[in-house]
Order: structure tokens, then C-alpha cells, then sequence
DNA sequence: AGCTGGGCAATTGTTGACAATAATGGGGGC
DNA sequence: GCCCCCATTATTGTCAACAATTGCCCAGCT
């Protein structure tokens, strides 16, 4: 019989571990709690999260591993400022990564994933008829995700979920734009349409189609905003 | 990825910094010093690189990060052993992004890489008649380095390298393949034409066709093997 | 006033020791 | 003889203190 090692056990000095740190800490990023080229201070990370200093050090390297934070050497860590040309180049790998994904998810789909697909489609013709822009943009992360499940494969999915976490708040951007949901709600639908219809090709120049009108809508607003 | 701009001071006191380490642990690992499942003792790589525990344990980190190693808790590293599916997923992602690198690419080109490149045709295929094959091999690698650095994508060249480092070991076991390099003689050729000739599309649609018989290599050696 | 240089405070880099955990091997019971 | 349990050992996890570096502020000079 197993001790549960968690709540029984007090380890006497508080404190969580590094990997809830991390945990928290990319939250908090991705949150907006941290704003892009913040200083991350070690020593205030350790009252925030309640932890020692080597359990903050570890957290920020593996999240600079990730992309979100930038450490220079004797001069710490912040969160990493992507600019457009670089959100730009995320969402291209992304778009020929996901296109994969998209044809892998043709080729594997079964009769109770494409029902899910389908629910979700109906949801966001709804959704986008309704105006409800933000009900629209859960519902489209429920997609890509369920396309990244249907497909099953973990390498794509960790690179794909690694560069998302990257641009976050470019993606927020994005959803602000008018107009948007009108014009990548048809590109979703034949995205489902491929997939239902086990067509990998078709399904992979639907998912690429998209992501390069999302890579448009970037640029413009690149235009707008600066 | 950039070089460490502190090179020239020495701290004074022995030991190598973590990036050294780093550096020092992914080349024995990619040489084969270290096997896959073997196990990396911190103590042990302490007195290998001249260092501390604390760097030892940053650089395992960094390099579980990029897949090399695996990190469980309170059982320590172990240098990761990639399976031949994942081998086949890592080099179908690696396929899509090449695929985007080599349609930039041809975006890209000028004239004087547009040489570079078919020096190198002549190269490898003067390699291949003379039956050569380490040579045809390095000359493999300079050819997909220049078309990266063609296209000059950071996000997509940093995924793909790191994705390389993960299937050393297999793509070694290729080389051996008899008839590997008649195979994939033309296909690189296909690629240097369609770059020279500044045509994207047909430089992707090359660049996946060759990968797509590596993959397909991949999958006939795990007959094979197992 | 603007610039240069040195000292000071804030922050990070590093170390060694100690605690907690998993692996190992030996002794006793069946 | 074989198996299980417990002590021992090897290894990793964590911490708090110390050393080194950076950037800033202000005095003094031009």
C-alpha cells in the first residue's frame, strides 16, 4: 500500500515544485498577467509562486526552452517579445505542420469523431450567425484540437502546441479584427468537409488554405498597427 | 542559433559554463558516446565535462527539452531512445517543413547561391558515380543546409534542426541501405532545378517527394531490422 | 551643460551541504 | 531452496549562503 506522497507527506519547508511553478508561471504568461519584454526577477517569482530560487531558475529555463521567455546571460529573463515578422513565421510552419495534421486526421478519421466534427461545424455557423465572436474562437481551438486527436500524432502536436503558446497574444489580435469569422468560417467548414470525406489532399489544402488567410490577416493588421 | 557573445572572458575558477556543457553532452550523445536507455549519472558527467552538478543538471534539462534526453523524476536521465514510429513521425513533420524551407527558398535564391547550389549537384552526383558514400552523405547535409540558409526561416530552421538531432542514430542506419543514394540522386537534383528555377511550389512538392522515400527507407529498414 | 569614471545597489551565477527518494543486497521465515 | 521484508547505498531533489556581474547614480572634470 502506497502513501499518498503528496497530502499526507509534509515535507516541512512550503513550497511548490518546479514543475508547478512552470506550470503556473506559463499560465501567467499566457494570461497577459506578464506583458512581453517584462523583467522576470527571480527573487519576486519566489514570493509570487511561493518557491525557492532553484525551482524559479528551472521554470524559466524550460519556458525559455519553449520560446516564451528570453534569458541572457547575468541579465535575466523576460517574457520574449515576438515580433510580426516572427509571429508571420510561426504561423507558416504551423500552417504546413497542421496541413499534415489535417491529412493525417483524413486518413484515420472513424464514423464518431466525424459526428463530433459536424456538431462542431453546425456550433459555429451559429455561433458566427449570432455574432457571439468569442463563443466562434472557442469553438475553433475545439476544432484544431480535435483535428490534432483525430490525427494522433505526437510530434506534430507538441510542435504545433509549442508554437501556438508563442503567439498568443497575436491570435487575441487577431479575433478582433471585423469580419474574420465571416471569412474563415467557409475555409473550417471544407476542413471538416475533407476530413468526413477521408480525402487527405483535399483536407490538407484546406487546413493550409486557412492558416495562409490567418498569415494574411496578420500582415494587415501589421499595416494598421504600426 | 547565435554564438555566445562571452567567449573571451574566463571566470577564472575551473568548471565549464552550462552552455559548454550543453554543447559538449549533445555531441557525445549525437557521436553514439552515449547509447539510447543509457543511463546519465550527474556525478558522473560532473568529472566527464569539469563542471558542476548545477550546470550538469541545466544542461540536461536544455537537451530533454530539444528530446535528446529523458528526464524522470528521482530516476535521473537517460539518453532517449526513439522509437522507428517516432523516427517516422519526426521525419513527416520534418518533410512538411523542408517541404516550406525549399519554397522559400526558391522565393529566395540569387545567383551566386543559385552556383552554390549546383556545385554541389555536380558533387554528389560525381560522389554517387564513384560510389562514395560517406562523401554523398556530407554532401547531403551542405545541400539542405544551404537551402535553409536560403530561405533564412528561423522558426522553420530551428524546429527542423532540432528534429535532426533526434534521429541521428536512424538516419545513419540509412546510409547503409544499398541503392540509397541512386534513389535519391535525382531527387535532389528535381530540388536544385526547381529552386534555381525559382519555382516554390514545384520545389516543395520536390523536397516532400524526397522525404517521402525517406520515410518510406525508414519503414523497410524496421521490416527489416525488427 | 555634457561627459567620464568610480562606487553602490540590485540581480544573477555558483557552490556545497543536506534531505528525500529509488535501487540494491542480505538475512530471516516458509 | 525460494521469496519477502528491511537495512543499506547510490542518486537525485532542494535549499540557503556566497561570489560575481551588471546597470545606475552621482561627483568631478572639461
Amino acid at each position: 500500500m502506497a502513501p499518498e506522497p503528496s497530502t499526507e507527506r509534509r515535507p516541512a519547508r512550503a513550497g511548490n515544485t518546479a514543475v508547478q511553478v512552470r506550470d503556473a508561471l506559463r499560465d501567467a504568461i499566457l494570461k497577459g498577467e506578464y506583458l512581453p519584454g517584462e523583467r522576470l526577477v527571480e527573487a519576486q517569482l519566489c514570493v509570487r509562486m511561493e518557491t525557492s530560487r532553484f525551482n524559479v531558475r528551472a521554470a524559466l529555463a524550460d519556458l525559455a526552452a519553449e520560446g516564451l521567455v528570453e534569458v541572457q546571460r547575468n541579465r535575466g529573463a523576460q517574457v520574449r517579445k515576438v515580433s510580426m515578422a516572427e509571429a508571420v513565421e510561426i504561423t507558416e510552419v504551423r500552417m504546413v505542420v497542421e496541413g499534415l495534421i489535417a491529412a493525417r486526421a483524413a486518413e484515420l478519421v472513424d464514423p464518431d469523431r466525424a459526428t463530433e466534427l459536424d456538431e462542431i461545424g453546425v456550433l459555429m455557423r451559429r455561433a458566427v450567425e449570432a455574432g457571439e465572436h468569442r463563443r466562434y474562437s472557442d469553438l475553433n481551438q475545439r476544432l484544431h484540437a480535435l483535428v490534432r486527436e483525430i490525427a494522433g500524432h505526437a510530434t506534430a502536436d507538441r510542435i504545433v502546441e509549442t508554437l501556438r503558446g508563442q503567439i498568443v497574444r497575436h491570435q487575441y489580435m487577431l479575433s478582433l479584427v471585423p469580419g474574420r469569422p465571416e471569412t474563415s468560417l467557409p475555409q473550417h467548414e471544407r476542413i471538416i468537409a475533407a476530413i468526413r470525406g477521408r480525402d487527405p489532399k483535399a483536407a490538407e489544402a484546406a487546413m493550409r488554405e486557412h492558416i495562409s488567410s490567418v498569415i494574411e490577416a496578420l500582415r494587415a493588421i501589421d499595416y494598421l498597427g504600426s
